[in-house]
DNA sequence: TTGCAATTCAAACAATTGTATGAAACTATG
DNA sequence: CATAGTTTCATACAATTGTTTGAATTGCAA
C-alpha cells in the first residue's frame, strides 16, 4: 500500500520549479519546500535528484509525443490517409507552443519543463534524448507523403526549421517583445503557430528563384505541390 | 607594469572550457587546472567567478557585433547605401555560424562561447543581455530599408526567425544529422548560412496565398520586393 | 491490541565550490 | 643592494548540495 501522495507532491513541485527557475537555481531543498515533505524524501522515493529528473522527463516527454501523434494521426485521418503540410506541422509545433505562450495562467508547467529540458543539458536528461530522433522520423514520413517531390534532405530542414522557430519563440518571447515594442504578439499563441507553421511551408514548398550562391551551395527545392 | 599573462591565460582556458563543456560543469579549479596557473588568481585578477564570466561576455559580444556590423555596411555600401534582404540576413547570422559549424578545426572558440552564453542563461550575463536589443535594433532599420512595404511587425519576426533557425541550428547539429542519416550536411557552412537566409527572406518577402486561418491569426505579409 | 512493514523525520556526512588569507617569490625602482 | 609594490602560491574557510542514517511515526493485518 504505497503512499503516493509524498512522490506526488514531489513530483508536481520539482515540475513546477525547474519549469520556472531552470536546473541550475533549484535544490532538493527548495522543491522539499516547495513540496512541504522531508528532505530524505527525495531519496527515499526516487533513488536520486537526477532519477527524479529523469523521470519528470520521460514522463512528459511520452505526453507531450503523444499529444503530437494524435494531432498528426487526426490530421492523416481528415485528410484521407495523408495530411497536408501545414497539418503536419501545426500536429509537430501546436502543442508545445500552446503550453509554452499565452496568458501566464494558461501555461502548462509541463511543456515549459519541457523547453527547459531541452535547453539546459542536465546528465540524466541527455542520457535518455535520443528517443526524440525515432519520434521526429514519424514526422518525416508523413511528410514524405504530402511531398513526394521534395528532396529528402529539404524535408529533414523543414522540420528542422520549425522546431528552432518554435523552440526560440518560447525562449526568446521576451527579447522580441521588446526589440517590436510590443508590436510581435507572443500572447496570441494560434497566431504565432499559424505564422510559424506558414514560414516553415513555404521552406518545403516555395521553389526558390533567386539563389544567392548560383553554383548550388544551397540546392533549389524540389516541392511542386502545396495542398494548404 | 602588471602580468598580463596570467590574465590572458585564464581568459584563454575559461572560454574555451565554457564553450566545451558549459557553464554548469566548469569550476573555478577546471580553470586554473588548465590555465596552469593558481587557483586565487582569478580572484585576484577579476574579483570574483561572475566577473570573469562578464568580462568574457562583453568582449566577445562587442566583437560578435562589431563583425556583424561590419558585413552589414560593406553590403550596405556595396547596395548603393541600401543593403538588400539577403544581405542583411547573411551579416546577422554569417559570421555566428561560421564559427560554431564546419570543421572542427575551424571553429572558434568566441563563437561557441557566446551560443552557450545565449543557452545557459547564466546571472552575470542575464544582467548585461539586454544590450543586445539595440544591436539588433540596427538590423530592423536596415530591413525596413529594404523593404519599405513590409508591415513592421513582420519584420522583427523575420529577424528573430533567422537567429532562431541560426541558433538552433549550432545546437541542435548532431540531431539534424542523426534524424537525416547524414544527408543534411551542417560541416558546409556556407551552404548552411545560404539555406537560413533563404528561408528567413522567404518569411518577409514572399505573400502567403493560402493562409489556413482565413480571419486574420496570421497577418498576410505585404512585401512586393525582392531585390536578392 | 500487537507486530511488522512502510514511511517520515531530524540530523549528520562527505564532497564540492567560490572566496579569503598570509606568507613567499618576483619585479622594478631608488 | 635594498626595498616597496605586485603577483603567485598553498592552504584554509564558509557555505551549499546531494546523500545517508537511524530513530520515530504511521498504517494495516493478524
Amino acid at each position: 500500500m504505497p503512499s503516493d501522495r509524498t512522490r506526488a507532491l514531489i513530483l508536481d513541485a520539482a515540475e513546477r520549479l525547474y519549469a520556472e527557475r531552470g536546473f541550475g537555481d533549484v535544490t532538493l531543498r527548495d522543491i522539499v519546500a516547495a513540496a512541504g515533505v522531508n528532505l530524505a524524501a527525495v531519496n527515499y522515493h526516487f533513488g536520486s535528484k537526477d532519477e527524479l529528473i529523469a523521470e519528470l522527463f520521460v514522463t512528459r516527454g511520452i505526453a507531450n509525443n503523444r499529444e503530437r501523434l494524435t494531432e498528426l494521426k487526426a490530421a492523416e485521418v481528415a485528410g484521407g490517409g495523408r495530411a497536408d503540410v501545414k497539418a503536419i506541422l501545426h500536429a509537430l509545433i501546436g502543442p508545445t507552443l500552446r503550453g509554452c505562450l499565452g496568458p501566464e495562467n494558461e501555461r502548462s508547467t509541463a511543456s515549459r519543463f519541457m523547453i527547459r529540458a531541452s535547453i539546459e543539458s542536465v546528465p540524466p536528461i541527455r542520457r535518455i534524448k535520443n528517443r526524440e530522433v525515432d519520434h521526429l522520423r514519424k514526422f518525416a514520413v508523413a511528410m514524405r507523403r504530402a511531398l513526394p517531390d521534395c528532396d529528402e534532405a529539404d524535408i529533414y530542414w523543414g522540420l528542422h526549421f520549425a522546431l528552432a522557430m518554435a523552440h526560440q519563440t518560447t525562449r526568446d518571447a521576451e527579447r522580441l517583445t521588446k526589440l517590436s515594442d510590443g508590436q510581435c504578439d507572443v500572447d496570441d499563441v494560434e497566431a504565432v503557430i499559424d505564422r510559424i507553421v506558414d514560414a516553415a511551408a513555404m521552406t518545403l514548398t516555395v521553389r526558390t528563384t533567386a539563389s544567392k550562391s548560383p553554383e548550388g551551395a544551397a540546392p533549389a527545392r524540389r516541392a511542386e505541390r502545396l495542398r494548404g
